[in-house]
DNA sequence: GCTATAATTTGACCGCACTTAACAAACAGT
DNA sequence: ACTGTTTGTTAAGTGCGGTCAAATTATAGC
């Protein structure tokens, strides 16, 4: 069997790879540490097998562990999360553009085939699409050397009421979301009004060129618009 | 992780998937059997891992294993193994047409995807495709009932001289071979004709449109034709 | 039909990523 | 400062796909 790509010499395999990518989403803001259990949820493993795995990336530089406290990447391991991501978001966009699935189809199938492609396949993806910046959600896709392009979004629940905008990102991998949202024609790149903000967790009223929606606020919390 | 599909309630995993697809290709003529010593070569692995792990697969019903003599798939083993050369072929044709890999580096990559890939996108670029009846190289692409198209690919080699035809199968993965087969424009589809063959293993001599080309027999012999 | 050689299987072992159960540390509330 | 709860780690065991070395079976040559 083939073995993926290596970095540093060292072979990764998928479950390292993908420990790598939860740490790095879960750690992503600020100097935030990523506890054992959160990073057992992503993956869907008890606790006891993320603590051991942990232990075994610490041993390997993949990660800087603090015993009862949480983990954070190496740069060695940010490196290797970046590319993991990159691959992941270019592969969104090209299943999305070229292969004409779904946005809320698209992150199950990034996620299967994310740890088998190599680096050929990936820049090919990056030439068809014409070095996307972002993935179908609007997440950015990290360059090849692992530097993210510099945006302007900001979460629209934090909004006065009358700010304008343009939908720029749409925060999850839920996929009965998405689906939902996208009926709603609320994808990345339509202009976007917040109208009204109801008081205490309540619903927020945004409109767009065709139409106004009222949205529960789990789901406008996900959303980040560039203002005008 | 989320796992890839099942077949008759069971998982399947990759190693289970390579196993399956080299005994049959190893299988595919007549009455074959396939031997320990042959699996474990394909597998880059050691025979007495192989020797195993088709003891494991014959427990687990996708083989049937006389000892020491040989190994052949069960219905069941069969049906798998051609759903995933279904989708190694088909993932070929999209590398090669969608994704423009050149013919030889298609196979690497197919290798790569033809385990991670489910239902949905195997349909989706047999849709893209047009329904594809062979991979760059020619081999039939299995359908969904895993019924594979008729055809007349006869061996160039075994032809008289003088017979004209159409090329429609290079039977090799060697991608160096590919390589050089391909930039002289012996790709499935040219118009060829058998001018010459040397006694004693000696080089053929053949025809394309474009010009007359001296071929080794090792090479002449990947060559299949539909005679004309 | 015996024997040397080649092919195959068995046995003992390994690394990996998991599990459950038991135990330990950290933390919040009084 | 103590205590109960939450969070994290350790220990022991599992299944899988491998390895190497030794034992076994098949086969070809004479």
């Amino acid at each position: 069997m083939r073995e993926p790509d290596s970095d540093n010499g060292q072979n990764i395999n998928d479950a390292t790879l993908h420990y790598l990518d939860v740490i790095y989403r879960l750690t992503a803001q600020d100097g935030a540490v990523a506890n054992t259990t959160e990073i057992a949820e992503k993956l869907e493993v008890t606790p006891s097998g993320a603590s051991v795995m942990l232990k075994r990336l610490a041993d390997r530089g993949w990660v800087q562990l603090t015993r009862y406290k949480g983990a954070t990447l190496t740069p060695m391991g940010k490196r290797v999360a970046l590319r993991t991501i990159r691959r992941h978001r270019l592969l969104e966009m090209f299943l999305h553009v070229v292969m004409k699935f779904e946005w809320h189809e698209v992150d199950m199938h990034a996620h299967a085939l994310e740890t088998s492609i190599n680096e050929a396949f990936e820049e090919r993806m990056d030439e068809l699409l014409n070095h996307p910046t972002r993935c179908p959600h609007g997440h950015l896709i990290p360059a090849k050397d692992g530097t993210l392009p510099e945006v302007n979004d900001v979460r629209l629940v934090d909004q006065k009421v009358g700010t304008a905008g343009v939908l720029r990102l749409v925060d999850t991998d839920n996929s009965d979301w998405l689906k939902y949202l996208g009926d709603q024609g609320l994808k990345p790149g339509v202009d976007i009004k917040l109208k009204d903000v109801a008081p205490y967790d309540g619903p927020i009223t945004i409109e767009t060129p065709r139409q106004t929606h009222s949205l529960g606020r789990n789901l406008a919390e996900l959303m980040f618009v560039e203002v005008n």
